[in-house]
DNA sequence: CATGCGTGGTT
DNA sequence: TAACCAAGCAT
């Protein structure tokens, strides 16, 4: 592409971001690296409404630097985080606290080698905190790239040298919200606005008046069935910690495959998920096994859980088990 | 490179 | 309203 072009993208780009970009967002009226490092893991799969009214001040105000969220117990960063999902992301940001404390490290290399900090995330740390000329691989870049260039599976080195042609070397900060609010705002998944995009001139989808880019790939979801067990004793239930890296960190029950038939059952609680619906029936033991670990009502809400495991307990409550 | 990982907004 | 998917990362 003629350097005299993408000169021209960047002034329309820059005009259309001065007037209609998101200048509201709280992470684009701070230079503390600490907040924009906070909002780039929040906002990893995770939409900028929910960010914004439920976790960003709450979690800054609790956790007020890198050191503050070092010295915290991993538990207390877990129920910040609580309804957020992605947990491992809360473990990571504890643990990078703990690492880098009491700065974060200012180049994309030792960034990126941090855990929970993959590539697009060291990008926007570089070019929102530091203003360094680094181009962000989002979602939304990726979309437009791919619209533009007319590329229906798109491979990620392709993409990654269009968005740093594209990138105004000059302007990174800039540049880089812009482009995710034309994403977000213009160039969007179900109906782009082509009138007032700043891509247009150069945009092959929108002269082939085919906006299927990249390619979906269409999946069925399947559905998972558990049991859960619940043992109580004097109106406290048994929990534990769960470890592996679904739902990580976050407080549940056990599940079983045989040896309930004999037990009560509650009901039936249900969540969906991106890869699956989840269908648990919900058992009582009220003669436990268990010696320890029985919570009760008060206990419970201060730990970690799931909305699933928030399900049952309502069960509970329903069944006067809690 | 494909898959697993949470929850809630949007259409 | 079922389906899609959002400021991705680790394996």
């Amino acid at each position: 592409m003629q350097k005299k072009s993408i000169k021209q993208i960047h002034q329309k780009l820059h005009h259309w971001y001065a007037q209609y970009g998101r200048h509201d967002l709280p992470w684009r009226h701070t230079e503390d690296p600490y907040h924009i490092y906070i909002s780039e893991i929040m906002l990893q799969q995770t939409q900028v409404k929910t960010v914004l009214e439920r976790y960003y001040f709450p979690f800054l105000e609790q956790f007020p630097s890198l050191t503050a969220l070092a010295n915290a117990p991993l538990d207390e960063v877990l129920k910040a985080w609580e309804g957020l999902g992605y947990y491992t992301r809360a473990k990571n940001l504890h643990h990078c606290a703990n690492a880098a404390k009491p700065t974060l490290p200012t180049t994309f290399d030792s960034l990126v080698q941090l855990p929970g900090i993959g590539e697009n995330t060291a990008s926007a740390i570089c070019a929102f905190a530091y203003k360094q000329p680094l181009a962000v691989m989002e979602a939304n870049v990726k979309r437009i790239l791919s619209r533009i260039f007319a590329l229906k599976t798109p491979q990620k080195v392709q993409l990654q040298q269009l968005a740093n042609q594209l990138l105004d070397k000059e302007n990174p900060y800039d540049y880089n919200q812009a482009i995710m609010d034309i994403g977000s705002m213009v160039c969007t998944v179900k109906s782009p606005d082509c009138a007032v995009c700043p891509y247009a001139s150069i945009c092959l989808a929108r002269e082939q008046n085919d906006f299927d880019y990249p390619e979906k790939k269409k999946k069925t979801v399947p559905t998972r069935e558990d049991i859960i067990m619940i043992e109580s004793q004097d109106n406290a239930v048994y929990m534990r910690q769960r470890e592996g890296k679904f739902l990580h960190g976050l407080w549940g029950f056990e599940s079983m495959k045989e040896g309930y038939e004999e037990m009560t059952y509650l009901g039936t609680v249900t969540q969906s998920y991106t890869h699956f619906t989840y269908k648990a029936k919900v058992y009582h033991d009220n003669a436990p096994k268990q010696k320890d670990r029985f919570f009760t009502k008060k206990e419970i809400a201060q730990l970690a859980l799931s909305g699933v495991d928030k399900k049952v307990i309502k069960l509970l409550e329903k069944n006067k088990i809690l």
